[in-house]
DNA sequence: AATATATTCAACCATTTGGTTGAATGTCAA
DNA sequence: TTGACATTCAACCAAATGGTTGAATATATT
């Protein structure tokens, strides 16, 4: 199905607080590149290597008008990765059948 | 709550497929190093290395008995991650949640 | 005591990452 | 046309990643 490069590069770029705040940010609306930097003390530059990163993770879409190029966030990927997270815990359990697992473990030490 | 950086070790930990290998291994049941490194081409110490990044993101615990050192699968640190990222879906809209909507619009309209 | 097994530690290497600064490119505006 | 603005490109740097090999450590086994 989904090759997983997406869903590495999807994770790896939400493994960094500065690329999770650029997200929120678009996550209220389209905004240039220097406005999406504006608040954060790195260079201009560094901040467009995280929309790179974002972009190649397909969680940022960039549209160009004249000089502007405007950044929007794309749900999709965060969604693969919702279900990625959601069935992954369906199969590995979670909290809940904790107790369930360690219960089989200390069953299978006893042999 | 939770410092940013957990999220990010977790996130991080499972932005790679020979990681993401590992802790499937692991979700049915404890095993050894040796035993999770066997499957892989690589070198036993390349594994124990991402055993290591696993680790410091809580999403594996070591017991060690003797030279052996038994690893298992901690569920709570891709609990948080899923608790992050559909919380994070729910504010800045996605796919689901405009289907959702539309349903239960179309719901209404039944009325 | 000698050897084999399980694991880490240490050093090394190539690549990537996250940041910098300075220059280049493209577009708007006076 | 000249200059300001928006953005990337290029070079560089330090640190981290993902891998290797070889040695060290600790524990079992014979």
């Amino acid at each position: 199905m989904s090759a997983p490069r997406t869903l590495d590069r999807t994770l790896l770029a939400l493994a960094d607080p500065t690329r999770r705040a650029i997200l929120q940010r678009l996550s209220s609306g389209e905004a240039r590149v220097t406005d999406v930097a504006q608040p954060f003390k790195m260079s201009l530059n560094a901040v467009s290597k995280h929309i790179l990163v974002l972009e190649r993770a397909k969680l940022v879409q960039r549209r160009k008008v004249g000089r502007d190029h405007y950044l929007s966030y794309r749900a999709e990927p965060l969604d693969a990765a919702a279900q990625w997270i959601e069935q992954t815990r369906h199969f590995w359990g979670s909290r809940l059948d904790a107790l369930e697992k360690l219960l089989r473990e200390e069953d299978a030490n006893k042999k």
